[in-house]
DNA sequence: CATGAATGAGGATTCATTCAT
DNA sequence: TATGAATGAATCCTCATTCAT
């Protein structure tokens, strides 16, 4: 329908909006006013489809989140050895997170900030379930060390925010052959 | 002197009440006025040690980055073997991480947000010039995979930030031994 | 339309709101507050109108000053005499300047004091071209004193506005009679 | 004495800044800090000399214009002419208004404004008695307009702060031709 | 659904003034 | 007498949110 879709749209743009200014500026200094002039809609409107501010964000968090995890997984198969499925995984996270900077970094800055509800963010790693699911038999075969979710997180997937925001701030760029590096350093932080 | 020292003692005040709040509520969220009175100033007094919020949350940064970076080399000797040098740095970092979370939360937030001016944060990695330092050294030597300062400080280092907010948000608790675990994964991440 | 008329009616409120208060306590010492108290409107609402306080006053300025023109040159037609013609414009000055006091105060004070954007006031007495012209034509046929229009501005219309503050502190009362004498000494000072 | 001295001193650089200051930026922007500072001095100091920040401002009028009347009469001889003595005065005047801009500047600022107590300018043009007198006889005489104080002054010593003005901003020079240009619209004006 | 005008509550900052020394 | 540190009270201005249309 020509008007849902409408709704759509303006819904969507309201979320682009967000996520552009908040990288820039911050949570505060982005008003509601601008984020409602950038996406060409009258602040009341803002309204008509968030509570208010802060649900605004928290939804606009959760939406980017989804993408994420989707787009992770939207190519992974259960039943391939653990290093094979690991390192799609892998690279299909470092794909998003060098593609898709706009996204990746508004996700880095709600994780490290309050500004997100506790509640939109207590779901932790979760949504990595297959990646947590196949550490889980690498673990039993003894491919995978025998660390807690977290640890295998925070040193194979995590330091892809860190070269992110390291290329953000130009301190250093991430080529093809680095991101080979990167992966290798990963992998040989959690291998057996 | 008596007058120095309290003046001394109030700018203490005021940076520890900034980080405190920052900490729990994000730079928006917290007004001058809340830093004042957990302080125990008047909120006028705050613009006799700051030019303004911006100069207050910068100067602070600085402040713990510095307390950061000497607890960090203080019991460090260049002389140790590769592993043993490194070893004693990360898990002074870790110490610092760990035991200072309020330091430590705190300087991760301004790392991940762009709450603090370019120029404050502008030198990067670079106060670690030591670690740096031996990883040339060991890169030399054949001991420490031949990658980027940027990619070995992301998979070796970077991920106890993470490890932290794990902590705070609950999710997870560092023990030693998990420290351990940690430990072995930073040093297989970038050992050749 | 109803809403159009609303808008303009609150922007009239706050001009004469600005003008009274300025006129009563001066620029220091009129708080945003105050106008929008007399206006009848909230603080906020000042800022969809005007910039800020210093525009706020800018347009204020520029608008009484118009007032001001546009009342002295409506009855002025430029084929009388010189003499007629400048006593036609002087009595509408000195109309002007004694019945509608508030804004001729505002505009002396403006005048007088660094309060308004030089390039707000940068005109001088260029919005009295027509007199200008008219004094022009005088020097020409020798009926007016050869000098620059300053000085001619000075001692025949600038006195008005001494007149007018002796006039508000009471020192002083402007009658019929005393009118006309101020005009013999405003001819007799520029006549050739 | 040399303490008594550095107390005038004092006192003479508090009143210098003020005039200084306030002549640039108005009374409101003349912050007491910045007076203290242009006058090397405390803040508190000030209190010592000047009840409050009115108090200041309004013995610094007072001074000011003490100095003026003293310098315009100090010349003045009772027994001379009408002319003779009212071109006296008037010569004096001017150059008083021209070579000390900064205290006519100052006058004229407080006699358009309401900066200064309503008490301290009530005086009016009584300080200026000699010439009043002048006039008192002239008129007795038959030689100057039958008119109220209040006129002529309006039209013979007030139009010298208009010039005083347009030349701060620029709009006119007045050079020494133009001063006899001036006086004689100023005696025209008065005389009968 | 959509809006723009309106606003109350609050925030950063300034400043005249005081006070301990 | 002189001061610099300290401050409470104000001031300008912003912004999330609402409401009449």
């Amino acid at each position: 329908m020509a008007k849902l879709q409408k709704s759509i749209d303006k819904r969507n743009a309201l979320i682009k909006a967000t996520i552009e200014l908040v990288n820039n500026n911050g949570f505060h200094a982005t008003p509601m006013s601008k984020i409602a002039k950038m996406a060409n809609v009258s602040p009341a409107t803002i309204y008509l489809y968030f509570e208010n501010k802060q649900d605004l964000v928290n939804q606009t968090y959760l939406e980017v989140k989804t993408k994420y995890t989707s787009f992770v997984f939207e190519t992974y198969e259960e039943n391939a050895s653990i290093k094979i499925g690991f390192e799609r995984i892998w690279k299909r996270i470092a794909e998003f997170t060098m593609n898709e900077c706009e996204y990746s970094f508004f996700l880095n800055q709600c994780n490290n900030t309050p500004i997100i509800d506790e509640s939109s963010r207590k779901e932790g790693i979760k949504h990595l379930q297959p990646l947590l699911d196949l550490w889980e038999r690498g673990r039993k075969e003894g491919l995978i060390k025998p660390f807690a979710d977290h640890i295998l997180y925070a040193f194979s997937i995590n330091p892809l925010s860190f070269l992110l925001i390291a290329q953000k701030q130009e301190e250093f760029r991430l080529t093809k052959t680095r991101i080979e590096e990167a992966f290798q350093s990963a992998w040989d932080s959690i291998k057996q």
